[in-house]
DNA sequence: CGCACTTTATTAACGTGTTAATTAAAGTGT
DNA sequence: ACACTTTAATTAACACGTTAATAAAGTGCG
């Protein structure tokens, strides 16, 4: 679905963050999109060479940007959010409810045992 | 542990399986290690460079290579075995046993979901 | 035998994860 | 006011995942 929508997985994430919850400075995406700035400022430029991103200096410290999903961005999420949800119910039905959940709480204690 | 051990996730996981399996052709340790071919190449061009595998083509086959750990790659899964297996052993135990169980069946149902 | 097909391994190209170094702009304190 | 520290973002360097293309060796069948 990704590779027909023309984006990675990666810029996809970052493109939902922007959809759902609007303009933001990198380190803020950063944290939504569970991705590290190095890459993240890789990314961002790749979603602007392709016109889904645009780039603002925030004037009130400008070391900060401000980036904004562009109409074209969001028509990516648009076009795919439907499919992107049915994968994931589709998974959740061939898991199992109970296991997926089970799944995805394990995972998270994962993470926690590592802070 | 790895990085004091000079030698990346990959580079342990394929010596490892040299060190269990004796010598084999980088398909089958592609296989045991859960890598691809392209990965595997250049992963056993850099052990060589370190002096930690030889390659030796095979006579019978002139296609296939066949791949050993020598006494210096072998050291290096000697010398942090404990360590590794130390570190497994304590997070089964901070997870719980019956939940580290849970949890590798679900990751394995999910991978048995992809094919 | 010769030629198409398959298999083994490599190379290329691109994107990402990760750590360290770097630059620019804000803060901070004396 | 100016050195010192902190923060935001970028750049660099290296390794891996992944797909596609390529090269070399083996296989099979007319």
């Amino acid at each position: 679905m990704l590779a027909d929508a023309g984006v990675t997985e990666q810029q996809w994430r970052v493109l939902r963050v922007l959809d759902e919850e609007g303009p933001m400075d990198p380190t803020s995406i950063a944290e939504r999109a569970v991705l590290l700035l190095p890459s993240l400022t890789r990314i961002l430029q790749k979603l602007e060479d392709k016109g889904f991103v645009t780039r603002e200096r925030d004037d009130s410290d400008r070391r900060r940007q401000i980036i904004r999903a562009t109409q074209a961005g969001r028509n990516v999420i648009a076009a795919n959010m439907d499919t992107s949800r049915r994968i994931l119910t589709d998974l959740r039905e061939k898991l199992g409810d109970e296991r997926h959940e089970t799944l995805i709480e394990l995972l998270n204690e994962l993470t926690a045992l590592e802070e």
